[in-house]
DNA sequence: CTTGACTCCGTACCATAGTACGGAGTGTAT
DNA sequence: ATACACTCCGTACTATGGTACGGAGTCAAG
C-alpha cells in the first residue's frame, strides 16, 4: 500500500479553503462521500482536496450544489460518456443565456425608470419614477 | 366618509395575484402594515392592491423584499426627494451590470470547456472537460 | 500524564421568500 | 339556525447553502 498523506477533516478545509463545518454539511446532503476513519476521526485521502476544489469551482460556474455532485458523481465513478457532460455543460450554457436575458430585461426597465425622473429635486408626491413601478412596464 | 370598498385578505391575495400567506407574510416581516380590522377580519382598502403589484413589481426589477419595502415607504409616507430614490435605482442597475458580467464569463468559461470535448464518444476517463473543472480557469 | 488543540455529533440558527397545516372563531346566505 | 366558506393565529416545513454551538471524546507533545 501506498504512503499516502491522509488529512484531517481542519487540514482538508484548510488545504480546500473551505470551512469543517463545511465539509460535514456535504457529507450530510451527500455531495462528498465519508472517508473511512482511522479510529474516531475522518481520514481523507489527498483527492478530496481537488474533489471539493471541483465543487467550489462548479458553484462559481453557476452550478447548484446538487449539479455540482451530479458532475462530481459522472466523473469519480460513472461509465458515462463525455458527451453526457457535454449535454449538461450545453445546457448550463443555454440556462445562463436566459438568466442574462432577464437581467437585461430588467436593466432596461430600471433605465427607463430612471429617465421618468427629470427634476431630482422635485418631492416625491410629484416623481414620476415611483408611480413606473405601478404595473407599467409589465411583461 | 367615501363608500371605499374594502377587502377581505382573501379577496386582496385574488385581486393582486399573491397567496394569503402572502400577505400575512409580508406584515409578519413588516413589509405592508397591518390593515384596521373590523370586527375580526382585516379589512384593506383597496390601495393595498397597488401596494402588492408595487413589491411584485419591485421583486420582478431585481430588489429583494427589504428593497421593496424601502421603496414602498419612500413612496408612501416619506419626505425624500425623487433623487433619493433615482440613486437607489442606479445602484440596482449597476449590480444588474455586474451580476451580467459575471455571468458572461462563467459562459465563456463553460463554453471553453464545451470546446475541449472534440470525440463525444470517448470514456469520460479520458474526457478533457471535466478536468477543466480542477482548478484551470479560475479567477 | 496532563494540557491544549483538534474532532466528534446533533442540533439550532442565519438569510431569502415563501407554503402548509390545524384547530378555533366568524360571517353570511339560505 | 345551521351549514359552509372564510379568516384567525401560531407553528412548522420547503429549498439553498451554509455557520455556530456545546459537551464529549481523542490525540500528540512536553
Amino acid at each position: 500500500m501506498s504512503m499516502k498523506n491522509y488529512l484531517t477533516i481542519g487540514k482538508l478545509a484548510h488545504a480546500s479553503a473551505v470551512n469543517v463545518e463545511t465539509i460535514r454539511f456535504y457529507e450530510r446532503k451527500g455531495i462528498l462521500k465519508q472517508p473511512k476513519k482511522q479510529g474516531a476521526f475522518r481520514h481523507y485521502p489527498e483527492e478530496y482536496i481537488a474533489r471539493i476544489r471541483f465543487i467550489k469551482r462548479s458553484q462559481e460556474l453557476g452550478f447548484t450544489l446538487n449539479e455540482a455532485k451530479g458532475l462530481l458523481d459522472l466523473k469519480i465513478k460513472s461509465h458515462a460518456k463525455c458527451s453526457d457532460v457535454l449535454t449538461i455543460t450545453e445546457e448550463k450554457i443555454e440556462e445562463i443565456n436566459q438568466k442574462i436575458k432577464d437581467l437585461e430585461n430588467m436593466k432596461k426597465s430600471l433605465e427607463t425608470l430612471a429617465l421618468c425622473c427629470t427634476d431630482s429635486n422635485q418631492p416625491l408626491s410629484d416623481c414620476p419614477i415611483l408611480e413606473c413601478f405601478i404595473e407599467e412596464g409589465d411583461q
